[in-house]
DNA sequence: ACTTAACGTAAAGTCTACTTGACATATAAA
DNA sequence: TTTATATGTCAAGTAGACTTTACGTTAAGT
C-alpha cells in the first residue's frame, strides 16, 4: 500500500508561493502535464501515480519520490 | 524518459549471491510478485513499472527508486 | 546427444491510470 | 447578491501495465 504527503507538500508551497494559483491542484496539474481529476484522485488516495508522474511530482517539489510516497509492504496490520 | 538498471543490479546479486536461481529474472519475479515477463519487459524497457512495483523493486535491491530508476526530463536531445 | 536452466518473444485478455466533460459546493471579493 | 476561485464527484472512454499461455534460443552439464 501506498500513501503519500502531496496535499501537505502542496499547501506548503502555497502559503510560501509568490504567483498565485501556481500551487492550486490545477496549477499543479499543468506544472506536470496531468489534469486537475488525477490530482484529486492522487491526494485523495483513489489510484497511485505512474511511475514517471512520480518522477514529474517529485521534481517539482524538488524532493525524491520517497519523501512524497511511503510504501508499506505489510497489507494487514492497523 | 525513464531508464533503469535493473539488470546491472539483478546481475551484481547473482554473482555475490549464495542462493543460485534467487536472482534469476524469474527469482526476482517471485521476490517481488510479478511475471517473469514483466521483469524481462522492464530490463528491456518496452514498459515502465507501477510505483508499487517500482518500491518492491528498490525494497528487493536494499536501494532507493531513484538508485534504480532514472528520469529525464528532456523528450528530445540525444 | 540429451536435458535443464535462463533468457527472449508474441498474442489476447484484464485492470487501472489518466482523460474529457459536465455538474455541485464553499469561500471570498466586488 | 453576484462573480470568481478552488475543490470535489460522477461517467464513459483510451492507453498502458501486467497476466497467462505457448513456443523458440542459447549455453552448461551429464
Amino acid at each position: 500500500m501506498i500513501t503519500n504527503r502531496l496535499r501537505e507538500l502542496r499547501e506548503q508551497q502555497m502559503q510560501n508561493a509568490t504567483t498565485p494559483g501556481a500551487w492550486t491542484q490545477e496549477g499543479l496539474g499543468k506544472r506536470v502535464g496531468v489534469s486537475r481529476q488525477t490530482i484529486i484522485a492522487i491526494e485523495k488516495g483513489t489510484y497511485n501515480p505512474s511511475l514517471e508522474l512520480a518522477f514529474k511530482l517529485a521534481r517539482a517539489f524538488g524532493v525524491t519520490i520517497e519523501t512524497i510516497f511511503t510504501y508499506r509492504g505489510d497489507e494487514h496490520e492497523p
